[in-house]
DNA sequence: GAATAAAATGCAATCGTTTGCAAATTTTTT
DNA sequence: AAAAAATTTGCAAACGATTGCATTTTATTC
């Protein structure tokens, strides 16, 4: 059976009269709006699977001015190429793309290289889209600051304790930093790296958690454990590596910012035959699935992405309905594996 | 200064009022159309810029018939979970939003599970993008079939050796798998087990390779030897720990179809003790940012994913102006690391 | 069976751009 | 300085769906 391409688009209007119908009936019909009588319903809706019509996504945004489509972007930094790297953010946005979908939504992609800088602008005046997510704060939250105050609905993830317009999703960076720090520390931990970058608002909260930990068990903080670093594997790799080069093992203990930077200090340490735990122990950021698949096996944070995601999507629609928002923590836990303690 | 927010939308017509020109004037002085006298044009642009103005994008799409997005469906495999977890996929999202980009196309996101059955209809007739990019053929290529059959612009990432009337782009599966295997033999395997599903046509292709190479290197093939499983690296993991348990070690090398399914194969050796690459090689498929940071480092064949989104991208907008398009190979190369071979 | 209430359908304006064609303006030619 | 040619601009009709309001049809009541 060949289905023959129809030669002329099929229109509301058209399908309306093949059913002797008008479109506004047509159109209540396929809606499933009670105020057309339920057998004509079901007559229509047959009549469109039959033809196989679909209602024009672009005339019914412009009519009811909502597009049904949020977008979604990757706030990156802007020299370093975490993004098309770290299997988190990648995660993230597979659990967004659920998330809202079961609200009936879809998901344009984009990242802060690409989309213009007036996200505002480009995205919700332009009316391509309803909302916007922004992952990750970034260094600057300039952009984001700038699309809040012209009033369109966003939400964003990054550090939920941030003071801000617009509500943050995120774990408790405190206390991810602190358990991660508390955990080394009372396995015996003495001097302990803290490898990130300091300038997000994320990683700063987590460095506190790290410094408060200390403090709590009486170990002293040395300025100089404290490195900043791209957020990527290669550059927690090279850095491991010229500072034990330069220094010697003059640490016992890595608190990294996600687990891309942990696997890349596992590596270097691994290269020089140092023992993990029993010499360094690591303690990593995210969970990623690979970090269960290392050897050893990396202990790290977890925070809940597919709470997140549902979060968020929800307090960006309450946006469109004028409901009150906040920023929310999402659970953050410690999965404590071999990387930091010996056969349990 | 506070920038209020504009009572009423800025809309093309206001725009052009305050212009004192007409809407088509103001039109085509956006899109800097030489029709328009140059002064006119420049003095219009800039107003836009200064009232923030932005082109309807539901109007006009409306109005040309054309929306510059571009669906992009991860054709997941429906028990699985390959999705969420498996970096390569993503990796080949992140270069596809960038090629798309660099022609002026945005990228809505989608996957098998949640996009309706029928695609040409619901992206397509719907107006809600202009061509479907697919991300692997899945066990059965039905779905997509029924869309190209349709006749609208799609694209696919797969085995490219497959005959369909629609363009495939993917890597050499069958080189790859015959290097891969052929690679192993030479390092003296002799029972070399092929991990993966052979559902899939490019599983199929490279299980050929894996094949040829036996027959070349006049190395009997074992069907014992060809193992499906879900490509996760958890059932690879379960996969072999099993195995050894029931058999002993009844191999001395794998060829995995993913590196998450070779991670996850490593780790079961690794727990036994098995020596890597000592008494099993291990060769992995895609390169992901970890293959190097295993420990040892993972053998794996590598395909040019940049390469082969621009590639998709050109052929997908080819359709457009019906043009002729065509299946591309893309580059596919063997990278020996450590899980093959000792110390270089 | 007429009057009233309730249910189902249709009319027509609207959303904001784009574009073929006609009209107005400017420049060039004779 | 008028005619012809070239350059700029504007008119108005699409694009296809949605929805308040008016109208028609059906069901209910007396």
């Amino acid at each position: 059976m060949v289905t023959l391409v129809s030669e002329t688009k099929l229109t509301l209007a058209k399908l309306a009269d093949i059913a002797g119908v008008s479109t506004s009936t047509a159109s209540r019909a396929l809606k499933d709006n009670p105020l057309i009588k339920q057998e004509t319903r079901s007559r229509i809706q047959a009549l469109a699977k039959e033809h196989n019509f679909s209602i024009n996504a672009a005339a019914s945004r412009l009519r009811t001015q909502k597009t049904h489509v949020i977008a979604v972007i990757l706030n990156l930094i802007d020299n370093t190429e975490q993004s098309t790297t770290d299997p988190f953010l990648l995660k993230l946005v597979g659990e967004l793309n659920q998330a809202l979908n079961a609200k009936g939504y879809e998901l344009l992609l984009s990242n802060s290289f690409m989309a213009s800088d007036d996200w505002a602008n480009y995205f919700i005046r332009s009316q391509r889209a309803d909302g916007i997510i922004v992952i990750g704060q970034g260094k600057s939250t300039a952009k984001i600051d700038r699309a809040a105050q012209s009033g369109i609905p966003i939400v964003v993830w990054g550090d939920a304790k941030t003071d801000a317009p617009y509500p943050i999703i995120g774990g408790d960076n405190y206390l991810g930093g602190y358990t991660a720090t508390q955990h080394l520390l009372s396995h015996g931990a003495k001097r302990i790296l803290f490898l990130g970058d300091s300038e997000h608002a994320e990683m700063q909260e987590r460095h506190k958690g790290y410094s408060q930990a200390h403090r709590d068990a009486n170990v002293p903080i040395d300025t100089q454990c404290t490195c900043a670093i791209d957020i990527t594997s290669k550059a927690a790799y090279q850095y491991i590596n010229e500072r034990i080069k330069a220094n010697g093992l003059d640490f016992d203990g890595i608190v990294c910012v996600s687990d891309m930077v942990a696997l890349g200090a596992l590596k270097a340490l691994k290269e020089r035959y140092v023992g993990i735990p029993s010499d360094v122990g690591i303690v990593g950021y995210d969970d990623i699935s690979l970090a269960e698949l290392m050897h050893p096996s990396l202990t790290t944070v977890r925070q809940n992405t597919q709470h997140a995601a549902i979060e968020m999507v929800t307090q960006l629609l309450n946006q469109f309905e004028n409901k009150p928002t906040e920023s929310q923590v999402v659970e953050t836990t410690l999965i404590a594996r071999r990387s930091t303690q010996h056969s349990d």
